[in-house]
DNA sequence: GTACATTTCAAACGTATGTTTAAATTCGCT
DNA sequence: AGCGAATTTAAACATACGTTTGAAATGTAC
């Protein structure tokens, strides 16, 4: 391979694909750096710990995404009168999309990444979430609501956390998804062509009428 | 305590709660035998191995749940014409409220261990489970697909497995949740609550019309 | 009450994990 | 070329895990 990425690159390309297919506690820095061709030792040299060396997994796609969706939101809000739903919910399609530019497959596995961020117990990694793109999140709920007046705001609480299960769980599960689709439709799905199913199916639900 | 309980008893329902709060992987025999408060050796004596165990927790709820959801299934597909959606999925409620008959809060600890069960990568639960209880679930696609006629097969099945994310995120974070609703909407909420709050969303978002 | 089977128990086994150490090596700079 | 800092390396450390062992305790039937 004569590969002459930096050890610290080689690590972070390494441990993200094993995070992404395994999760981040069954993937041992045995793993990762037997993968990465590299020293056990080297990950706590240059990232202090494996807590830390997930955080920066995440932060290389945070950093971009994050304010490429602040921008959207803001661009909404600033809007006269509400916007559709399918419309805010379009809006994280392009950015997401733009993570390919960190990596060949840098979508589907920030996705999947984020999915293990949730379902893989890692304390840390909400707080450091909230911590560093609450605000931006804030955004996203206000527009929503604005699309969606006739739902109190309970309601659109849960919706949303609904919806967040099934982005999560599907990015989680999106290697088997994606075989079980190809085996039983002869499909081929790529990431695109899931978040684009998930839009109407996520507005739909989150627009519903409420149950009384 | 003088807890007259059979030691096995006694181990299911240490690991089941464990478990269905921090997953499979996570929780280690020497934690559910200190909670049992019996000996370490006793799981691998009585279950055989840890394997085994997540098995016989699991299988205590699905003997329950699911011949009782395979009736319901045959009885709504007896009927003449296509079931409505919301028909369908209310199905579920009853037999997962029954649930409470193993143990109090058995309904919400069992969707619980669900979540966990597709996080947590256990191969051999996708097997055990496809294995047992692959029929009955047949049954339930076959209804949704006469619920909704317009939607091609493999519409159907992405839509269905973006609701199972709805449901096993929702009940894995089911205590946070709670506490949030709680604190922001002065509401509280039962595990009924949340699953009938579930039921328009979902019949929503899998029978809204196809993107394409 | 004695013999037998079942169950409990403390201890150890083998393996794997994240992390640390200290020496060896490589690199950047004058 | 040679010095000092940065990096890489092999080895060990401490800890945790699931599992096994063999003896002790308990229960059961005659």
């Amino acid at each position: 391979m004569s590969n002459k990425q930096s050890t610290q690159l080689k690590i972070l390309e390494a441990a993200e694909q094993l995070f992404a297919e395994t999760g981040f506690s069954a993937t041992s820095l045995r793993q990762i750096t037997s993968l990465a061709e590299v020293n056990l030792a080297s990950v706590n040299y240059h990232f202090g710990s494996k807590k830390e060396l997930i955080q920066a997994v995440l932060q290389r796609y945070l950093a971009i995404l994050m304010p490429r969706l602040d921008q959207e939101f803001t661009r909404l809000l600033a809007a006269q009168q509400p916007n559709q739903l399918t419309t805010v919910l379009s809006v994280f399609v392009e950015p997401l999309l733009e993570l390919s530019a960190v990596q060949p497959q840098g979508t589907s596995t920030f996705l999947q990444l984020l999915g293990r961020g949730y379902t893989d117990v890692q304390g840390h990694l909400r707080w450091f979430f909230n911590h560093h793109y609450g605000r931006t999140l804030d955004k996203f709920v206000l527009l929503v609501q604005q699309s969606c007046p006739a739902l109190p705001p309970s309601e659109i609480f849960w919706r949303l956390h609904f919806s967040l299960g099934t982005i999560v769980f599907t990015m989680a599960s999106n290697v088997a998804l994606k075989d079980i689709a190809a085996a039983d439709f002869n499909e081929t799905v790529e990431i695109d062509g899931v978040i684009k199913r998930l839009i109407p199916y996520l507005a739909a639900g989150i627009a519903a009428p409420s149950a009384a």
